[in-house]
DNA sequence: TTTCTCAAGTAACAAATGTTACAAACACAC
DNA sequence: GTGTGTTTGTAACATTTGTTACTTGAGAAA
């Protein structure tokens, strides 16, 4: 755990600070598809990503998903961190996107470290801000583009927090995420293979010049 | 000022605080539609709102906008915390929606109390909290409604804010913040009025049962 | 090999939204 | 009053997205 930790929190974080996460943090590795959290989940711990990456998503009144960003190692769900504070029930979920392993912090160390380590401090107020950002991001891609144009960009986001251009999925699953039907996907899909941008197997799609 | 401070956030800061924010802050009293906060401005003090509401918006690449959410009087922008506290620039634009009152903090003013008074602190990560909702309320409502449903609750929220069932505006003004075309809500209008939920006249729009 | 199941392709149609064009209604200045 | 600009209504059509239904194909299992 220690060498995670290291690796991906050593430049941010003063060695006091490393060694009271690694004692007080618990070590916990997640199979793809793992729910980390989940809407309306009471949170007592945040997640601190060691390797993998984190698939955040909104759920609508039908229960249907909606995914708003990716979450990558060497960060934390900020989304988690406006719950603690508040002692309030989680607003989104949260599946683990391949095989991950993270550190779990209880939210009384959490706290505590804000006013004792300046890093950390920084650290917590830096993820808010890029929360933030993911969010509107999140908002610029529903409101403004189009279902091919989203459906690209999710595919290309995909293959960057798994570091592969093949993209092992269905049809199915994608319209799950972007809260659209199947048989559009399949459209969107060939449509998209037709300008040379991707390439169609059963069960994957390959991005061409990612 | 002061009595307008005491009112909005007398329950919320102690005495010594509310006599710094007086001191230190300035008043400024912006007209309907005035620019508080544009995108890509380097912020320099944050507004606490006295009285009236504000708009906050996204643009697209075409420099369209989207209505994100208001804040209202007791509130404050913490899309511009966010900012200030790396330096960055502004994501969102930010106009009055009626005559607005507000006082600006210095932020290094606003840094300073973080540490200084238990009161400040908790009003900005509360602002924070109230800012994550608010996005995800405005993911929900460009993902998963309609447009005649994010019509109406369009309407709604402007005679909400502006405390009046009668909403002074023209067709134009709400498919720009709606992201969308003006005969799309002109017709969409005259579908609300036909289930009785609106009653349309010129340059106004009367809302039933509020 | 045959069978079965799941993924993907596709057609045909429905609904929602966007676009263009023009007419009617109104408010205001002159 | 008349003219002028703005707001609203509406038709007609295009495009995008969603839905239903059915077919095809790939791969696993028998």
């Amino acid at each position: 755990m220690l060498e995670g930790l290291q690796r991906n929190y050593g430049y941010l974080f003063e060695d006091d600070l490393l060694k009271e996460i690694s004692e007080i943090g618990t070590y916990k590795k997640v199979p793809e598809g793992f729910i980390v959290i989940d809407i309306g989940e009471h949170i007592k711990n945040i997640p601190l990503i060691l390797s993998g990456a984190i698939k955040v998503m909104r759920e609508d009144e039908k229960g249907d998903d909606l995914i708003l960003y990716f979450v990558e190692q060497g960060d934390t769900c900020a989304m988690t961190i406006t719950c603690c504070m508040d002692e309030t029930k989680s607003e989104i979920r949260a599946a683990a996107e391949t095989d991950t392993r993270i550190i779990m912090i209880p939210i009384q160390k959490m706290q505590e470290w804000m006013h004792k380590y300046k890093s950390w401090q920084s650290f917590i107020l830096q993820s808010y801000h890029e929360r933030m950002k993911e969010l509107l991001e999140a908002i610029d891609t529903v409101a403004f583009l189009k279902m091919d144009e989203r459906l690209y960009k999710y595919l290309r986001d995909k293959a960057m927090v798994n570091r592969d251009d093949l993209i092992k999925t269905t049809h199915q699953e994608i319209a799950q995420d972007l809260h659209t039907s199947r048989v559009v996907v399949s459209r969107l899909l060939k449509k998209l293979e037709n300008e040379k941008k991707i390439k169609l197997h059963r069960n994957s799609i390959k991005i061409i010049d990612l």
